[in-house]
DNA sequence: CCTGAAACTAGACAGAT
DNA sequence: ATCTGTCTAGTTTCAGG
């Protein structure tokens, strides 16, 4: 994988095949293929070549937590002890499996977390009995996401 | 899709494929078979009734911005006047590329976002010249991610 | 809920432009 | 350097246990 400070250049048909793609990882590559007007095999090498750059990172399905019972999203500003290092309370964040986001942010806090959870109770007890109970978590402050309205990623 | 309040059951067989493709949507299915012990087909159809379930939401390419010189990621709170809509102000917010992710949260704010951008200058245009510039946006906080350190999905 | 067969597609390679 | 045709292995559907 190339240093991924060196910024890759692609031409239009390597975002047509990514627009694809990003919207559906399985879609079939000779499908693609026909509509762009090029071969199967040159999909693949482009892939190969965008993925070499450091551009594609890999492809994920996607859960929708709500039909396992996730509905309660929320995010958590949390304030460090002076003495409490990032890494560590990374390394403490990394075991609560509720916790998918984790971000080293400027501002008022020195962390911020995105966590999701079965239900308010469930939010709560991971705070009290997980987040709070992490050594150097002095405080927190917790915002509900009611609703997520938009959620994509960056566009090509 | 099934209404998605009503839980999904899936077993043990299930948790292993979904854990094999939320890795890698295109990891070969003959691969997770093998490794299973059942057969191609009787995955497809598990994936075909996890999908009908709502479980499944779909499958993405993920992109690295930072190949493509987006290195500042921004969550940015917002206040709304109390003449100002949240569908109306998601509606601008959705016109706004660089904005990944909106929620409607309680709290400070009426809405959070994630904001993507080239470098700290592009996040002030975007903050001015984007974000300020909706009608009912009285006032932002912005807190810039120097650091994303968990980004994961949830445990199955 | 599973398997096996049939038709199609993915991914790799050699070779042409 | 990027394309195409071709070949093996994988995907996906369907009939049937």
């Amino acid at each position: 994988m190339k240093s991924s400070n060196s910024l890759v250049k692609i031409d239009g048909i390597d975002k047509k095949i990514l627009r694809y793609l990003m919207e559906d990882a399985r879609r079939p590559i000779l499908e693609i293929a026909r509509n762009i007007g090029i071969s199967g095999a040159a999909i693949h090498q482009r892939l190969r070549k965008l993925e070499a750059s450091g551009l594609l990172s890999g492809s994920k399905f996607v859960i929708n937590p709500k039909a396992l019972g996730y509905t309660t999203m929320a995010y958590i500003g949390i304030f460090l002890d002076k003495a409490m290092s990032n890494p560590r309370a990374v390394a403490a964040l990394e075991k609560i499996p509720e916790v998918l986001e984790c971000h080293y942010t400027t501002g008022n806090w020195s962390i911020l977390i995105k966590v999701l959870c079965q239900d308010n109770e469930h939010l709560m007890q991971v705070l009290n009995k997980k987040i709070q109970q992490i050594e150097g978590v002095s405080r927190t402050e917790t915002f509900i996401s009611l609703d997520q309205q938009i959620d994509r990623q960056i566009r090509i």
